[in-house]
RNA sequence: GGCGACGUGGCCAAGUGGCAAGGCAAGGGUCUGCAAAACCCUGAUCGUGGGUUCGAAUCUCACCGUCGCCUCCA
């Protein structure tokens, strides 16, 4: 069985071979920090986390790299506006962030290199693309990479020059050669942070730091090149031609993008301002429903976002957890056909698991392969499957809920304190129940429901669980 | 205007040439004193109209609609 990607740059889903046997080098575009982290970005972040997570469970040693832009000109705005210096006004959203991916349970980058960080490596970079002749520093202190120079330039995005050109709003700068050049170093107005460079006192464009700390933390050449569909053109086009221009040789051979969160009928994004920020969205509900959202759709489409789907998620998650409750009391055992029933339905969810992810991860189909297990552990439960019987199955339910990410926690995680006080209740309900004393029942049974406690009667006893 | 994607049951969403996954909701049933949970059963011919094919949700053309990019954007 062998993985297969879908790439941007060839429009197909493309068998997955790494550069080097074993080993994937991923570079993802993060965010730029000048405002508080909405749950679009939440979706990037998790895409690439399933990824990751999925291509080391199929063996591979993953090199994780993801940027943070913290110099730019929003930023300089944002701080300027709230009489912050920019890099603390920076640093505080890093540190903000970077709490609410632990707290969604995406685990951290192997590196997160920072602009202002790669300095030396960005310089380096520009004068190399000088001296070959696809930039050239201009009158007013700014390097432009000459698109012109760049022969395959719009492959990524199938746009060409032409095309762009005659349709193009992009305001006209006295100072470049043509318009569509992009700058790879902008000088410092007054007041601007800034660096020494040997064409002014400034800093660097936004695409070309992408491209420095991909040489700098991967190499010339990296396997997965990822982000938002939104970053195509120009960020990502503007990546593969100064790298390739620099250093010659093809740049990323996957070309990964997830598509939009779609809040009211359009993309999130914080110029449209209708956003829920992570924070927000973890004060209300699980992390691992955000998750489920975005695993149960196809990564590349945009994903819905209203509170009719999160509630349908919460749900679906709550069925998911279902399946690791405990056996029933007083379970007498499936027998010998049962068991094999159950060991069959694990095997065969594991392989649909496998094929479908293999599939340019396809997360929806993945998770369908859950449900079965889910329904056949369930099954196993209601026919009597003791605890021992059980724990298969459910081992095995959470080794792929943590391919996915998925924390899938349930009672054990929550504080027991309470539950031999529960226990009493239920043992006192239990006598009257025999008195058929119904309405003192319900009313114990009411009460801890309120309290957030459920209870569940069978013939061999009353469990009880806290509300999911 | 240019480039691209999408339109599948009430909702979310897989499938991309050979009998339409999964989840939520809904209805019926089993269990229960009643519930709850779980289990069992029930539903779509795939935006519209042509074309290709033995056969299309899947390929092609046109049209309608939605969205993204073309300017900072995950």
């Amino acid at each position: 069985m062998a993985i297969k990607l879908y790439s941007t740059l060839s429009r197909k889903k493309e068998l997955f071979e790494t550069i080097e046997p074993g080993k994937v080098r991923m570079y993802v575009c993060g965010v730029t920090v000048y405002n508080k982290a909405h749950i679009g970005h939440a979706m990037f972040a998790l895409v690439f986390d399933i990824l990751r997570r999925y291509l080391t469970y199929r063996g591979y040693e993953v090199r994780q790299v993801i940027n943070f832009t913290d110099v730019d000109d929003k930023i300089i705005n944002r701080a300027n506006q709230m009489g912050m210096d920019p890099f603390v006004l920076a640093q505080n959203y890093i540190t903000e962030f970077q709490a609410q991916i632990a707290a969604l349970n995406i685990l951290p980058a192997t590196v997160n290199p920072r602009a202002t960080q790669e300095m030396p490596q960005i310089i380096r970079m520009i004068e190399g693309l000088i001296e070959k002749g696809y930039a050239y520093p201009a009158s007013n202190g700014d390097v432009y990479f000459r698109v012109n120079k760049d022969e395959d330039y719009g492959r990524l995005s199938g746009r060409k020059l032409e095309d762009m050109q005659s349709g193009s709003r992009i305001e006209i700068e006295e100072a470049k050669e043509s318009p569509l050049d992009f700058a790879l170093w902008k000088a410092a107005k007054a007041g601007e942070p800034f660096w020494e460079s040997p064409w002014s006192q400034g800093r660097p464009g936004w695409h070309i730091e992408c491209s420095a700390m991909n040489l700098s933390h991967l190499g010339e050449q990296i396997d997965i090149h990822g982000g938002g569909n939104d970053l195509i053109f120009p960020h990502h086009e503007n990546e593969i031609a100064q790298s390739e221009s620099y250093t010659g040789k093809s740049f990323a051979r996957y070309w990964v993008h997830n598509g939009m969160l779609q809040f009211g009928g359009e993309k999130m994004s914080k110029s449209l301002g209708n956003l829920v920020t992570i924070e927000e969205f973890l004060t209300k509900h699980d992390g691992d429903v955000l998750r489920m959202m975005v695993l149960n759709s196809g990564y590349r489409n945009p994903l819905t976002y209203t509170d009719e789907v999160v509630e349908q998620t919460e749900r679906a998650l709550d069925r998911l957890k279902s399946a690791l409750r405990p056996a029933l009391p007083g379970a007498k055992g499936l027998g010998e056909e049962g068991r094999q029933a159950l060991a069959r339905q694990g095997e065969a969810s594991k392989a649909s698991f496998i094929e479908a992810m293999d599939d340019d991860l396809n997360t929806s189909g993945g998770l369908a392969a859950l449900f079965e297990l889910v329904r056949a552990i369930n099954q196993a439960r209601a026919d009597g499957a003791t605890e021992a019987e059980l724990a298969a199955g459910q081992a095995l339910l959470r080794e792929l809920g943590a391919v996915f990410g998925l924390r899938l926690i349930t009672d054990e995680g929550k504080p027991q304190a309470a539950a031999p006080f529960i226990e009493l209740l239920i043992e006192i309900r239990a006598e009257m129940r025999k008195q058929k004393l119904w309405a003192m029942s319900d009313l114990i049974r009411n009460r801890l429901t309120e309290l957030g406690v459920t209870l569940e009667d069978s013939k061999e006893g009353t469990g009880w669980r806290y509300q999911e």
